[in-house]
DNA sequence: TTGCTCCTCACGTCACGTGAGGTGGC
DNA sequence: TTGCTCCTCACGTCACGTGAGGTGGC
C-alpha cells in the first residue's frame, strides 16, 4: 500500500533479518511508520530504511543496540557525536586485537609446553597484575632465618597500619636464586591502594604473560623447579621479563604478628603451599 | 584438614573467581574431591590445582568451557588432542583478528561518509555475498526496452526451470554507467544453489565491503546518484573493485513470466525500488 | 559473640535465533 | 483453497556476576 514496505521486505532490503526488525522495533530503536491494529502488520518508509542503514553502519564496527539507540537519540550534532564515538570505538577495537593477537601467540606457548614440559612440570599461563606492595630490599648472607625476619617484621609492620590486603605475601629474586650467598631479593607484603601515609608504597610490576606452578612442601624444591622452568623456558626460545617470585600461599607462621587469615599459615612442613611465577617476555 | 583446599584458598591460587569455580563443578569440569555432606562445602587437593591450571590455560586463549570439557575427558592421547585443538583455535583467532581489523579499517570509511557526503546521500556499508546467479553478458544499443527484454527472457528461463531464488534480480554494468551507447552489461538472476542441470550458472563475486544507496522511483536517477558515489569514494581514497549493481526490489513488471511474488512488482513508477552497491578495494 | 567464608537459589547479560501455535492477505 | 507472510509468546545462548537469604567455623 502506497510505497510502504512490508517487515519482510525491508529486511531483504536491509540485509537483515525479520526477526532482528522486529526486536529493534521492541528496544525503540526503529519504530514502524505505521501498525495495522487488526492483524498487528508492521509497515516502514523507505525513510526508515535510510535509518536502518545508519544502524546496520554501526553494527558493523560493533556498536551495541544500546549505544545505537543512544547516539541516534542525542538530538545535538548528530554528526559529531557518531564520529567521536566512532573514533572512541576504533580505539576500542584496537584493544581488542591486540588481545586477540596476544591470544595467538600464547597459544603457540601453550603448544610449546604440551611439547617440551617433562610431564611432571605442568604450567600455569597467566597475566600477572600489578600489585601494590609494601616491600623491604635487602642483601642477606643466605635464605632461612634472615628471610623469615625481614619477614616478620615487615608483615608486622603493615599490620600495625591495618593495610593488609587479603593476598599472598612473596618473595622475589633479584639474584639468579640458585645463588646460594650474598642474595639480593626482596621481601613483598600486599597492601590496599588507600595505604597508610607513612608506609612507603611500591608497585610490584605486572606483566603480559607469566608462567609458574605450585607445589607442595618445603622449601628445598624451589631450586630444580625453577631451573626445570627456565630450561623449558630456553627451549620455547623465551626470555624471562623480571625476577622470580615465591608466592607463599600457606607458610609456617607462628607468631602473633603476622596477623593474617589461619588458612595462610600452616603447623607442618608438608602442608606448606608455594608457587613460582616468573614474567615472560612478550 | 591434611592439606586440601577450600573453594576460596583454590580461587585465589588459580586466579579464577570462587563463582567460576561453582560453575565448573555445576558443569563438571572441575569435581572437587570432597563435598561436606553437612554444610556442602567443596574441598580440592592440590592434584585439582594443576587441573585447573590446565582449564584456565585453554580459557586463556578463548576455548569454551564446553570444549574444554570434551577435551580433558577425551581419553585417549590427550596431549596430541590438545595440541590439534590449539592449533584450530589458532586459526580461529587469526579469523577473529583479521575480522576486526576490517572493522577498524571500516569504521575509518565510515567517519569519511561522515565527513565528506553531501547530507543527501547517506551510504550503507555491508559485506557483499556471492550470489549464484543465471547471468546474460550482453552489449545493448542503449538502457531501457533490449534490457527488458533481456530480463524477461532470463526470468522465464529460470521461472521454468523453478530455480528462482527469492532475492531481487540486478544489472551489473561493466562499463561506466554514464555510457549511453553500446553498453556491455550482464543481467543477473538469483538462483538456488541445486540449480538445474542444463542450466549455466554464474557466481556473481562477492566483496569484503560494498557501498550503496536505496532509492525509490524512476531510473532517471540512477546516473546521478552513481556520479555522486563515485566522488565521494576519490574523496574518501577508495578505489571500486568491480562493476557497479544495479539491484531491483521493486520494478515494473507486467508480465506473467516473471512469476514473481507480487511484492517485488508495482504496476506504479513512483513505487519503483531500486539500490545501488559498488563493491570496494579493500 | 562477631566477622568471615561458605552454601543454594534466582535472575541478569546481549542480540537476536528457534520453535510453537495461530491468523491475515492474495 | 493453498501457500506465504506475518503475528505473539516463551525459551535458549555463554560463562559467569550480582544479589538475597541463610548457615557453619574460628
Amino acid at each position: 500500500m502506497k510505497g510502504l514496505l512490508q517487515i519482510g521486505e525491508l529486511a531483504r532490503l536491509g540485509g537483515v533479518s525479520v526477526k532482528a526488525l522486529r526486536f529493534y522495533d521492541d528496544q525503540g530503536l526503529l519504530r514502524p511508520e505505521h501498525v495495522d491494529p487488526h492483524t498487528g502488520y508492521r509497515y516502514y518508509t523507505i525513510e526508515q530504511a535510510t535509518r536502518l542503514a545508519l544502524i546496520t553502519n554501526l553494527r558493523l564496527v560493533d556498536f551495541s543496540i544500546a549505544d545505537i539507540a543512544a547516539l541516534l537519540s542525542s538530538t545535538a550534532a548528530p554528526d559529531e557525536a557518531v564520529k567521536s564515538a566512532i573514533k572512541k570505538k576504533q580505539t576500542e577495537l584496537r584493544r581488542d586485537s591486540e588481545a586477540i593477537v596476544n591470544r595467538i601467540k600464547i597459544a603457540d606457548i601453550l603448544m610449546q609446553a604440551e611439547d617440551n614440559a617433562e610431564s611432571t612440570l605442568s604450567l600455569k599461563f597467566a597475566p600477572l597484575e600489578p600489585q601494590s606492595v609494601y616491600s623491604v630490599k635487602k642483601r642477606v648472607p643466605h635464605l632461612g632465618k634472615p628471610v623469615t625476619e625481614i619477614f616478620e617484621a615487615a608483615e608486622s609492620h603493615v599490620g600495625d597500619r591495618g593495610v593488609r590486603a587479603p593476598a599472598a605475601p612473596f618473595l622475589m629474586f633479584h639474584d639468579s636464586p640458585d645463588k646460594v650467598e650474598d642474595i639480593l631479593l626482596e621481601v613483598c607484603i600486599p597492601v590496599t591502594d588507600e595505604a597508610a601515609d607513612d608506609l612507603p608504597l611500591t608497585k610490584a610490576p605486572g606483566a603480559t604473560l607469566a608462567c609458574g606452578c605450585v607445589y607442595g612442601g618445603g622449601y628445598a624444591k624451589t631450586e630444580v623447579l625453577f631451573q626445570r622452568i627456565i630450561e623449558w623456558m630456553r627451549n620455547a626460545g623465551l626470555a624471562p621479563a623480571g625476577p622470580l617470585r615465591e608466592i607463599y600461599h600457606r607458610f609456617g607462621a607462628d607468631q602473633e604478628d603476622y596477623r593474617l587469615p589461619a588458612k595462610m599459615t600452616a603447623k607442618n612442613n608438608r602442608d606448606y603451599l608455594t608457587e613460582l611465577k616468573l614474567p615472560i617476555q612478550f
